[in-house]
DNA sequence: AGAACAATATGTAATTTTTACACACTATAA
DNA sequence: TTATAGTGTGTAAAAATTACATATTGTTCT
């Protein structure tokens, strides 16, 4: 094999750029599924698209990925942007890839969960008219967007089914009932009060706070704080939750 | 607002080509891990890296996508073209996005996992030194893509407690001994005969053939067929494999 | 042919986890 | 003061998991 710029003598490619250069090119989005929970509903982030085509939609929050960072960073920024949140979860739950799925040609977009708490995050950009709605309720969407969501819904059902995730959408002191909506909620069944309470005690990463419940028209509940630092410690032997 | 060409009277984008025309653009490739069992021993295909910064070192079987297929539709065509299988299980496992992971500039990828049978594939094609890797031996990988393997194995090791999908590693008759050699391989953990055997048959989807090992040197076991249909039908009530 | 060997096949008792419940307690509201 | 609607705790039965023992059926060695 004779020697080149393009092939060493071995027939191996030496312009890496060139070799780059001759592939097909196409843009590329994140999309931010940001779920939290009020009103012991599960609620999600939504903007109105601003494309005519789908006028009156409802649209993710989304946004092209800039030339020098991951898609992490990607999302990160666009939360950042949207929200104003910074230090927050945030997964990769899948890349959507249907050469039609964008009306002006061929999008990428790869699909990120972020779970945050409603209160701890009061909406102060409003732009296109940015609010919660609750997971239930939408049935239709821009783009392939309630595919999207529907995918990112049954990965956080699993989710908090693995990891003890739910405990980012609620406030930081919670009581035992409104942890169990939230599960309830959000895989959609009912659990029986005291082997729940049961399970979760026995999982040992609650901390009694020793405060109360406060404005319930009933008799108040024990407060709670998710012991972070515990579950880490212990996260590896930590199968499941089971349900 | 201004009616025009590109905004509608109420600001909306009307031009979504010209939109999408102004978004940076990336080149997409596929991976494909594409494991096997063989020897009791977790196999993976791979290809001698054809990148002269690469020399020496393995690479996945990848390929950039087409304008017009989706990223599973470009995984199995690089599936096809490598191995000549068409029908198998693929599944996506993640994007990966650093900006630096292909030396020619910025590439993202797409890794889909597949498991098949290596004695119902016998290599045809050997280019590029095509062969089969044991995976616990594999510790550097042109690119990202020991990265890339380790995280498609953690997602094995998850997803064959969750789903039989072990089932697509054996040959389409195989002895309970065989299926516990593929579980303790790919989890790396030692299990009690009798209680997997035990586990494995109350989950009712193996099939008695009737027929026997042959050609081993001690009491032949039982040859067992796995019953996709049954286990489709129960899949929903199924919740998973926990060991 | 017979004995040693190396697997398969099956069973079972003890333990742990899950499930299905009952009842006492404490705040609010009438 | 009492009814009500929650919280907080316990417990017995059922189911699943674990830790083992023993019988069976081929091969191989003498």
């Amino acid at each position: 094999m004779e020697e080149s710029l393009l092939l060493s003598k071995k027939g191996l490619i030496r312009d890496t750029v060139s070799l780059v250069e001759s592939y097909p090119k196409v843009a590329l989005t994140v999309d931010c599924i940001i779920f939290g929970f009020e009103e012991n509903k599960l609620k999600i982030l939504l903007i109105r698209s601003d494309l005519e085509i789908f006028e009156g939609k409802w649209s993710l929050l989304g946004d092209f990925a800039r030339e020098t960072e991951t898609l992490e960073e990607a999302a990160h920024r666009v939360l950042l942007e949207r929200t104003g949140m910074t230090d927050v979860f945030l997964d990769q739950v899948g890349t959507f890839s249907d050469p039609y799925r964008h009306p002006g040609g061929r999008v990428i977009t790869a699909a990120y969960c972020s779970l945050l708490n409603i209160k701890h995050h009061e909406l102060e950009i409003t732009e296109n008219e940015l609010h919660w709605h609750s997971v239930k309720e939408i049935d239709e969407m821009a783009f392939d967007h309630l595919e999207i969501l529907q995918s990112c819904f049954r990965w956080l059902q699993k989710r908090i089914q693995e990891h003890p995730l739910g405990f980012n959408l609620l406030p930081e002191k919670f009581s035992l009932r409104e942890l169990q909506n939230l599960y309830e909620a959000i895989l959609n069944i009912e659990l029986d009060r005291r082997n729940f309470r049961k399970k979760f005690l026995s999982m040992d990463f609650l901390i009694d706070t020793g405060e109360m419940e406060e404005d319930v028209k009933h008799r108040p509940g024990k407060l709670y704080q998710f012991n972070f630092e515990k579950y880490e410690k212990n996260k590896r032997k930590w199968v499941g939750i089971d349900f």
